[in-house]
Formats: C-alpha cells, sequence, structure tokens
DNA sequence: GACATTATATACCAATTGGTATATTTCATA
DNA sequence: TATGAAATATACCAATTGGTATATAATGTC
C-alpha cells in the first residue's frame, strides 16, 4: 500500500467513529482536523469533499462489523448457534461498540434520512445486505436440516434483525444493557424453541 | 389561551416537524424562519435559543404520539388486545409518521447521543416511560386474568418495543413497510400463543 | 546529495451559523 | 382615534462553515 493509501485510510479510520458519533450534519472539517491530527490541506489533498470522507467513513464502519461477524460465523458450524453467536457478539461487544458511536446502520439511517440521499440510498443497501445475511443462515440451515423447513427465513430474518437494532436503540437511549440483554435472550428462546429441529 | 402561547405553539408546531426531519445540528434557524414563516425576531421573542425550541419540539411529538396512543388503548379493553392495537398503530400510520420524520424516539435518542446531553436525558426519560407503559398493560392484564401470570412484563415490553422502533428502523432504512409488518405479525404472534390466557 | 514530485500546512474566501440590538408594526384599551 | 405595550421585522455581529489557492515540507529516484 502507498503512502498515499494508508494516509487516506488513517484518516477514514479517525474520521469514521466521529461521523458515527456526531452524524453528517454534526460533524465539521474542523473538527475531523483536531481530531484526526491533520490540517486542510491533507484532508482535502485526499478526499474531494465531505460527502466523500463521510461515505467512505460508513463503508468502513460497515465493513470492519460485518467482517468481525463474518469472523463469529465462522467458528459456529451448526445455523441456529450462527444465530446465536451473532446475536450474543452485539451484546458481548456492546460497550466497544458504544466507544465509536454504536451500529453504524442504526445511526446513518436516521442521520441519513431527508438529510443525504446518497447516503440513504447506500444505508439501504447495505441494511439490505446486512438481513440477507441473516436470511442467507436461515435457508442454509433448512437445506441442512437444522432448521425446521416451516420457518420463513425472511421473516424471522426481520425479527431477529429488528430485536438487535431495537435493543441496540433502547440500550442506547437508557444507557444499560438490560434492554438488548433481554432481547439476545429472546432470540435465544425463539431459536431453541422455534427452530432448531 | 393568549396571543404569545398561540404564537409559540405555531413555531413548536412547525419547528417539531423540521427537528425530527433533521436532527438538532441539521437543522439550522434561519431554516425554520422559512418553514414557519416568520422572522428571526419573532422566533428569538418567543424563545431563548435554539436549544429551547428544540426541547420543545421533541416534547411536543412525543407527547403527540402518546396522546394518540393512549386513546388508541382506551379503545380496547383486553390488556391483550391493547398491545396488538398498539403495535398495529405503527404499522397503519406508518406513511402519515413518516412524513414529519418517523418516530421521535428513535431519531433524538441517535440525533442526541455524544451530540446533545441535554436532549439525550430528555430522551432517556421519554422511552423508559414508553416503555413503562407497555409493561403497564401487561401487569394489569395479568392482574384481571387475561395475561398468564408467568409472563414477566419487563421482559415482553422489551421485545415489545423493540420489535416495533426496530421494525420502524428497519422500514425508515428500506423505504418499505415489509420489515415493520412481520413484526407486528410476530407481535401479533406472541401475544395470542404467549400471553393470552 | 540534487531534483522533481508528492504530500501537507497556511492563509484566505464567500456563505452561513446562532444570536442581538433596534426599528417597525400590530393590537388592545382609554 | 390616540396611546402605550407587545409582537414582529430588519439589520447587523463575531464565529464558524465547507472549500480553494498557494506556499512549504517531505519523499523517492537518479
Amino acid at each position: 500500500m502507498e503512502k498515499s493509501e494508508r494516509t487516506k485510510q488513517f484518516i477514514i479510520e479517525k474520521a469514521a467513529a466521529i461521523f458515527n458519533m456526531y452524524g453528517y450534519a454534526g460533524t465539521s472539517i474542523s473538527q475531523l482536523t483536531k481530531e484526526i491530527g491533520m490540517t486542510k490541506g491533507a484532508i482535502y489533498g485526499n478526499f474531494k469533499d465531505k460527502d466523500e470522507i463521510a461515505l467512505a467513513s460508513f463503508d468502513y464502519n460497515f465493513s470492519k462489523i460485518s467482517k468481525i461477524i463474518a469472523q463469529v460465523l465462522h467458528a459456529k458450524n451448526d445455523a441456529n448457534d450462527k444465530l446465536i453467536a451473532f446475536a450474543n457478539f452485539y451484546l458481548d461487544n456492546f460497550s466497544e461498540i458504544s466507544k465509536f458511536g454504536g451500529c453504524p446502520l442504526l445511526n446513518a439511517t436516521v442521520d441519513s434520512d431527508f438529510a443525504h440521499p446518497v447516503l440513504k440510498k447506500r444505508v439501504a443497501q447495505a441494511v439490505e445486505a446486512w438481513i440477507e445475511s441473516i436470511s442467507g443462515i436461515i435457508y442454509s440451515g433448512i437445506k441442512k436440516e437444522q432448521i425446521k423447513k416451516n420457518i420463513k427465513p425472511e421473516q424471522f430474518a426481520s425479527v431477529f434483525a429488528s430485536l438487535i437494532e431495537g435493543g441496540l436503540l433502547l440500550s442506547k437511549a437508557t444507557g444499560s444493557t438490560i434492554q438488548l440483554s433481554r432481547n439476545i435472550d429472546h432470540i435465544i428462546h425463539l431459536v431453541n424453541i422455534e427452530l432448531r429441529v
């Protein structure tokens, strides 16, 4: 990786947390210069405008979490166990995730709505991919006869995703992990009672 | 209601939608003057600063939805039916709610986190009150022997609230009510299978 | 180690920000 | 209908916004 790419990556990694915490309108370039420790010249030498940094930041945040989840899923063979590990990941890493602003899908959905159509479209695709990764696990589990074949993958994926995002939201609002924890309990209950063969 | 109070109310009603759509940092005073159709003089003659308008806007948005839900609940006697009507309210009115920015609890939780501690605290109290209104229905239903007494109200309230907020989020992100609709289906299923005596 | 290129810092720009002081209008009451 | 008070509009303020042009510094190559 050449120097310009390394610098670009360095800027994105710092900016990604700021945008995720303060939102697009709530993040100024001067704030970025302070947190990154570089001047406007350096930033605008590597990025065309604020939009380009914000979009790259969202991509970085989303792929960062996606990669970790992919690892978590890879460690399990059974589809039911994958789903439980998937859910537990958010609970186990809640405080760490909160430090850089929480779930980027949650934040960017709210942040981009009305205000930023380009980002909104990108967020929509990410959310759809995220939900599809859940229903994909279920489809695969049904094929491998680990999950009951009467289960509707899209239906369960919606509930699953909402329990996680809703739990993250309520826990962010109240400052306590108890809501998220209760939701993960419910997910585990659903998986063991309704899904598992 | 005297004139000054009427004007104040008029400003809040207009500002509430703008803040809910664009967020605190994303809403400027000049934007408010345009949408409200009044000048800075009128606004600052009725409000101390931007914060005061934003806080009053959140209170207005939250109490507006709370009042409608109170009516919806009042129309049902059975606790299970109250919960189903509660959930259906969000689905039935999704497009109308979306027009002024969607659920203010969702938006303000994300918007205030990190950026606005005063608003954040107010949102936390509203979220807690909202969840308590759900667990309150369950407690009442258990007492009236409409809901099974092994049900844990706080546990179910968390799942219920998250399915609604999570569904609102996913539907906001994807631009389709299908996610919310699936979650309401799940809520109805849970109420009829697990709660109802 | 000189040189060309790339990367970063500095200094600046017009536009907009939240907010205020003052001028003007509206309105109720005498 | 004249008058005093309340409400609103206008004009302005310093600070900050996103962005750019240019100067300086760092870097790889010969």
